[in-house]
DNA sequence: GCCAACGTTGGC
DNA sequence: GCCAACGTTGGC
């Protein structure tokens, strides 16, 4: 079992567009980064952890608790011709984007970036790296459990 | 809107 | 395989 963190813009998928969505779960399409679409092809699991982040937006920072819901498939969008996410060198038979199945479990209070900033226990996160952009990131059970304590959960 | 940092593309 | 040019991300 893993833990990830996962940017959403939620002018696009927020956690409450998630948590209304059908079984909570969103399909997590638009990913096009060769590093972040292998750790959902390579690394997630059914049932990893997810800190579901909201990005470019007010107020960026962690709104919620997710699960990883499904192993890899292909993104639906890059075979949309009209889809901003429309890859046109790739095919059905050849697909180059994948995507899971994303629940989303709860709305926490929002963790701000600039409050994780400020917990030297979280500093080691990698959002939090000069330069980071990654869209998905791994998060150690450390960093986890320092996430939780401050979400004041178990 | 700015811009630093990073990723991708494509000519050579 | 190099690397300049260009595109994107995302906080501010």
């Amino acid at each position: 079992m893993q833990y990830w963190l996962m940017k959403s813009e939620p002018a696009e998928v927020s956690i409450d567009h998630a948590l209304a969505a059908k079984d909570s779960t969103v399909a997590w399409t638009g990913v096009r980064n060769y590093q972040a679409r292998n750790f959902m092809r390579d690394q997630m699991r059914i049932g990893d952890g997810v800190l579901f982040y909201h990005s470019s937006c007010a107020e960026p920072g962690i709104a919620g608790l997710a699960e990883v819901a499904s192993t890899a498939y292909p993104d639906p969008t890059q075979f949309e011709r009209d889809s901003h996410y429309f890859d046109p060198k790739a095919s059905p038979e050849n697909p180059r984007w994948m995507l899971v199945d994303v629940r989303a479990r709860r709305k926490t209070r929002l963790l701000s970036l600039t409050e994780l900033r400020a917990d030297p226990a979280l500093a080691s996160l990698q959002i939090l790296q000069r330069g980071s952009r990654l869209s998905i990131t791994p998060v150690t059970p450390d960093e986890w459990q320092g996430i939780m304590q401050k979400l004041e959960l178990k």
